[in-house]
DNA sequence: AGAATGTTTATAAACAATCTA
DNA sequence: TCTAGATTGTTTATAAACATT
């Protein structure tokens, strides 16, 4: 979901073709090029459904179909945001995918006392996971000379100095208010951002790092139990509160010309080697009982019913894996271990090596209400939800001990829940790409519906 | 999210605790009781917790927590909808759970000729699947002696005698008129609901067994392409349709006491047997690496890191399941197979052995307006939605051309885009059990809004 | 016919918050 | 009263079936 955000939000526009998406994706996290299974697609189409604030929009010819994000739940994600590129631009550096590798995986430690990355880690931590994780970008473990000849990594840069470069995205709580912060970050080489070509400009949600209220409201919020508070959607205009955009480079430009043509912010988009030699499906076989991994959408292998020994062993989980020993032949080969010591493999890198917080701490910063009216981009605040910048749209009654306390929830959710309200309304007459002018919002939605 | 909306629908106050929710299933289907791995549980929870339409009310004392229905969004979906029973009520016959296996499986023929289960398919079939596909009740595959000492399954009535029991639940597209319907019902074994002892008053929602309008839409609902129609939520009064109550016997009552007493519909509720001792999971052991499988969380097994074999393995998707041949010492004694050619095993039984369409095709009918409006249970009326029953909802501008067209779709999703809202701001204020009042409408959250 | 695209359900899993023995 | 473990609740990830283009 965060990537889709990263890539669509990457374009002046804010609309992607799904074929966009996977390139994007591709592009600037080469682990899905490279090693990820073919159904890390089927997840993005699923995201790209399941969540209400992808909105798919059909060009006006009728043949293409963009993906967009409902503007009033558009936090404006990018990958700057995640991750400021500490590294000379020269070499084209090629991002690497932010590896979240779970909880156990971490602790592995080889004999001669540095920590491994568990390459066969295959499922990955949440991108932007929702609590007070942290976001630890981690070299992926490709060799390069194999997968990227032109790929220099851009070693080190390991030191704390990218410590200001935290930005808090919401904390969905407040966090235990006596507990002490948690280490200062790591900063262990970050992925890398492309260069961008286009000036940046001031950009539309400017994430900033406002201190967390830590004040009365320490244990009402955290005590919603279960149940994230819904903040009333208020009509109000949100407030935007501590301008700083010194800090990111978001692809967002001011632009005069958002339609068709001014469709990429970054230069390299539109020369695609649409096949790379590394991986090549060629296959004419059905998808059902092949072996061929063509389809991205998973399925079944075939009826070679396995009975699985769940009531029949007694107890145990991990014996249906164990069967297959760890070493494969050309395992060590493809995921090399060695040359890793640059990168922090602590044992928590969620907890000690902090990036950011959480996602939701973007949000819990906003930016300055008048710069943003002063914006030369104002066309472009309808693309961003102000009142997500603002952090939880305090409603009409809400004090500010209130505001305080629904600052940071339900931000994704509770547009989530709006958007497919205003699936297949939005768009209904107009079919051009005036984009500024397709985006109904959600008053516009309750008059509609008034 | 079919099964739930079973288990609370079944009460007269609609609404029901985790644990009765999972109780409820365990009782209606034992194969959750009995083979199902204890990640049923998780699904149950996530479930209650992704879909909006189920939330979460907290106790006037603050205690316990239920879980509700948004009555906008009931369909009131009873198993008594999905299945009637067919054989008689004197054995006390078990429900045996809507086993749905995979395609793959279906084919499995042994050689003598017989269709057998595949006892070892762990991932069933979505239980009321959108499209087309068919309900397919299949016996449980386990001994009764051994895990139901007084269960006496009511064998046969494998007749095709429940032709008129089909329901069309809310057809997703016209199907494609000029095919032939699918091939009349098998039923196979129906699976068999509990006594009810209290009387069948008439039901709220009737889902009637209306023919689907195969007029002039035919092409422009399917070609909906890849995204459903939202249907505008209209605030004008629906109109119920095809009155049809002689079906359902669904497990509500008109009940002039539907307060805290009157929670069971089913008597054999408030007897529970909580520790069961075919399955007693005795640990003290802490989830992560242990074996015992207690928690009803899946959880990763240890850092016992297998390296896969995606990119080393050439291709080749099933040789990691492989590994374990289909043999396992009890595993035929807890799945027999024996005495299973009462069931048609088809190869198709989704497209073979109709009971209904689809889960929307329920909808696609609706109960008279008239008789709603005298029934005697018109309190209860607001626990369900008759927008629902309509089938649609078709918005002011709606010709009957567009109502035809807008049937049948966009009904738990369109929900579910509401329910997000209405979360936690239902029962703000109350926190008795007075679920009549309890219920905001839409109208009543528009107005809020305004 | 097959691939791409889109939708929905199922299951695993991590994790937070609360409850209970 | 304290707390370890269980329960309950939320969210993301992935597989998979299936529909539509
Ligand atoms: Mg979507
Ligand atoms: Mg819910």
């Amino acid at each position: 979901m965060a990537m889709i955000q990263f890539a669509i939000n990457s374009r002046k526009n804010r609309r992607m073709t799904l074929k966009e998406i996977y390139t994007w994706i591709e592009d600037h996290f080469p682990y899905y090029r490279q090693v990820a299974k073919p159904g890390w697609k089927n997840s993005i189409r699923h995201n790209l459904s399941l969540h209400d604030m992808f909105v798919r929009e059909t060009a006006p010819d009728g043949k293409v179909s963009f993906w967009t994000i409902r503007p009033e739940a558009n936090r404006c994600l990018t990958l700057d945001q995640v991750y400021k590129p500490g590294c000379d631009p020269v070499t084209a550096p090629v991002p690497v995918p932010m590896l979240l590798f779970p909880n156990q995986s971490q602790k592995k430690t080889v004999p001669d006392g540095r920590k491994i990355a568990l390459a066969s880690e295959r499922r990955m931590k949440p991108l932007l996971p929702r609590t007070e994780s942290y976001l630890v970008p981690i070299q992926l473990p490709v060799a390069p000379p194999v997968y990227l000849p032109s790929f220099t990594c851009p070693q080190q840069r390991v030191g704390t100095s990218q410590a200001a470069k935290r930005v808090r995205i919401s904390p969905k709580v407040t966090q235990s208010d006596g507990a002490p912060p948690p280490p200062p970050p790591l900063a262990v080489s970050p992925p890398v951002t492309d260069v961008k070509v286009e000036m940046k400009e001031e950009p539309v949600c400017v994430p900033l790092k406002c201190e967390t209220p830590k004040g009365p409201q320490k244990r009402r919020c955290s005590s919603s139990r279960r149940k994230q508070c819904l903040v009333n959607s208020s009509h109000e205009e949100p407030v935007l509160l501590c301008p700083d955009s010194s800090f990111l480079d978001s692809g967002v430009t001011s632009d005069a010309s958002m339609f068709q043509d001014s469709r990429d912010v970054e230069p390299e988009e539109p020369r695609r080697r649409q096949d790379s030699p590394d991986r090549d499906y060629s296959f004419k076989t059905p998808i059902k009982g092949s072996i061929h991994l063509t389809s991205s959408t998973p399925s079944k292998p075939s009826p070679t019913v396995v009975l699985e020994p769940w009531k029949v062993t007694p107890v145990g989980k991990g014996n249906l894996l164990d069967v297959s020993p760890i070493r494969t032949p050309g395992g060590p080969a493809l995921t090399p271990v060695q040359d890793y010591t640059t990168y922090s493999f602590s044992s928590t890198p969620f907890k000690d090596v902090p990036l950011f917080s959480s996602p939701r701490e973007l949000l819990h910063c906003g930016a300055s209400r008048a710069e943003a009216a002063e914006s030369p981009i104002g066309r472009l605040r309808s693309s961003c939800s102000r009142e997500l910048l603002q952090g939880g749209g305090a409603g009409g009654t809400a004090t500010p001990a209130n505001r305080s306390l629904t600052e940071g929830l339900m931000l994704d959710l509770l547009n989530d829940s709006l958007s497919k309200i205003l699936v297949d309304i939005n768009f209904s007459g107009l079919e051009d790409e005036e984009l500024g002018t397709a985006n109904i919002s959600l008053s516009d939605f309750i008059n509609q519906l008034k």
